[in-house]
DNA sequence: CTTTATTTAATTGTGTACAATTTAATAAAC
DNA sequence: GTTTATTAAATTGTACACAATTAAATAAAG
């Protein structure tokens, strides 16, 4: 029937079950990122890279919403790996200029087949995975105040 | 038009969505769990031993797919702040449960204003959100083993 | 009964995440 | 031109998250 106290069960929360699925999505990708000796975070960093071949921290994290204290150990690790080339602006010493190198852009190459790998990662059927995707991608305008974009 | 490494652009894939939403919308939990002294990952096992009382380590884990790594130091702290009591089982030392104190219950009554409060935390339509919720629980139950439910 | 295997938590090490502060550089105000 | 405010990264501190290992207890096999 349900008590006062309904609201605090867990199968009532719709926060719960986007975090541990987050969670077990992004732990699937393990496998395969180990494969290119890239961690989660390192991967979508290199994702918007690739895209955009160059990007300072700022931009960089407003698209991956992570916060410089996030990013300036992974770019650095990423430096380490050569797969990014960090620079400060030399019209702005402040902003810190992230620019994919030759062997960040070799790895792509090699990246390029994960997505297909993963397709199974998430378990749903087409049309689940289908709306997923968009209302997430709603969601996430909203969150980019993009909220315009309907 | 696309090129070969569409593939790999963040816009579409599914998992990045997904893990920022779970960040944004833990994020905005943050406020509300201020003013009961309680992290997320501890907010989440106090709705758990709300609901059962008293669980061990490896069920804890097992509910919230988290491994004893996470759950050890959780539990000590929610142990300092009196709110869980840690016992060795008399029939099995290896197991550990853990159950609610009496301010553990006690903040229970404070706690279960924090739903209603949060509802606006994620930035959906009625109709989206029921669709994220039952999508994410199918696919919670898929990582449960439970698949059976349908 | 003793050796071996399994199970449960705890520990260790690495890598995020993020709030808050600091530092340096640039811009704005005076 | 100097003071003040703002901005961008880096740093610091706290809290997960998880793989891998360890330690202790129990169960299984011999």
């Amino acid at each position: 029937m349900g008590d006062k106290f309904d609201a605090l069960k867990l199968e009532n929360q719709l926060c719960f079950p986007l975090y541990v699925c987050s969670k077990e999505v992004v732990k699937r990708y393990k496998p395969f990122l180990d494969e290119i000796g890239l961690t989660y975070t390192q991967y979508i960093v290199m994702m918007v890279l690739w895209e955009y071949r160059e990007m300072n921290v700022k931009e960089l994290g407003k698209y991956l919403f992570l916060d410089s204290g996030t990013l300036t150990p992974v770019l650095k690790k990423l430096e380490q790996k050569g797969y990014v080339a960090r620079e400060r602006d030399s019209s702005d010493e402040r902003v810190l200029n992230i620019a994919v190198t030759e062997k960040g852009e070799a790895l792509k190459e090699t990246a390029v087949e994960i997505p297909a790998k993963i397709g199974s990662c998430i378990p749903l059927e087409e049309q689940d995975a289908v709306q997923l995707f968009q209302i997430l991608h709603r969601m996430l305008d909203i969150f980019r105040g993009n909220s315009s974009l309907r």
